[in-house]
DNA sequence: TAGATTGTTAATCGATTAACAATC
DNA sequence: TAGATTGTTAATCGATTAACAATC
């Protein structure tokens, strides 16, 4: 069960995320700032130092006593860690009005995240391109996948056909989904998915929302 | 609609974002279903029957011993958790690609929430309608914002802008802040902000993905 | 040396799970 | 009564924070 893996001790999940919160907040600072201090970065981020440092920590720490961290020095462990240094390939599912967001969303590059290939059933899509990709129809999507291997998979389908479409994917041979629908759906062992359930981030600003109101 | 009884209880932050996915869950489910047991909905969500039932337990319970959940019920007491029960209203900032996705999300009605304005500054994009809502220009914010009420506000403008457009949409009177812009923005006291940052999560499913490699 | 900073341990706090009582 | 189910407490596990040592 607790093996050690070649990279090292398990990560906490929670602190999973915040490399990746940490990670973005490097990428959108500007050229010329070389060294950041726990606090300051902390600060900007809604946390606290201490839980960033620890989090570094986990890792046996990215700077040295004394010093700041140097931000690009930050940056690459960061990018290592999150496993980024590797371009991967994704293709999505779903070409309506969010999965057309994500398609022209500028960020992935970034982190050397390529989108290959969209599919979709819808006629009136299929041709279009968006930054270069061309829409294609949903049953060419399999062959795609295997000759290309890729490996990560985007659903921006209606909740009806999210299932038998990620069905396709892993059986296709995609290792990661990303799922934008609102419907969680379940994969075989060896698979992993992360849920963006749009709905979960309003109600939860609903609630806290009620709850600043009562204060 | 302060209700006295349950509330006044703090509810455990991971606990109101599952009772959002409960309630997602129950509003996906179709119509005929009157009930439900913990051990089957805890599966389909993909956690343990005990930790929706602890869950369920920081409001008193939502069911009786021996009996399973009435499916009704239980989205009428979700609702009024979560706030959802008077209608919110909403205004959208940035109609780029993410922000048309979001007016043409579906599932906002069915939780009481309505969008009302669209601002942006493109010239090519004012006057636009999506789902009956017209796109206006960024000067008539402040003004809509004041006139009609409105309390929400979701951010989807480029992460150069967001921190003024923030500015501006609490200036107005804005409470609740939905930033989908990848930069965290700061906000004074009393106004809740909901941060998506869509990167976040691929990175995570990078990492797992590089996890599950190792095994 | 003094002040600022990160590394590291230990304590605290909160979230999850196990166990079983209560009820139907 | 037996089996299924939720309510509730207590134990376990994990995440956060405080404190301070180490270093520059």
């Amino acid at each position: 069960m607790n093996r050690p893996s070649p990279r090292g001790k398990r990560i906490p999940p929670f602190t999973v995320l915040r490399f990746a919160r940490y990670l973005n907040f490097l990428c959108n600072l500007p050229e010329e700032v070389r060294e950041i201090s726990s606090a300051e970065m902390a600060r900007t981020i809604g946390i606290k130092a201490t839980q960033l440092r620890q989090d570094f920590f986990t890792l046996g720490g990215f700077g040295r006593q004394g010093r700041k961290y140097d931000t690009r020095v930050l940056e690459e462990r960061l990018r290592e860690v999150l496993a980024l240094q590797g371009s991967q390939h994704m293709v999505l599912v779903g070409a309506g009005n969010l999965g057309q967001a994500l398609a022209n969303y500028q960020d992935f590059e970034r982190f050397n995240l390529y989108l290959r290939g969209i599919f979709d059933t819808n006629p009136k899509l299929i041709g279009l391109r968006f930054r270069g990709i061309e829409v294609m129809g949903l049953e060419h999507m399999q062959d795609f996948i295997r000759e290309q291997g890729i490996e990560l998979g985007i659903i921006c389908v209606p909740h009806s056909v999210a299932q038998p479409v990620c069905d396709a994917l892993v059986e296709a041979g995609i290792k990661g989904i990303w799922n934008f629908s609102p419907e969680n759906v379940l994969v075989p062992e060896g698979v992993v998915v992360q849920n963006e359930n749009l709905s979960v981030g309003i109600m939860n600003l609903s609630y806290q929302l009620s709850i600043a109101r009562e204060d």
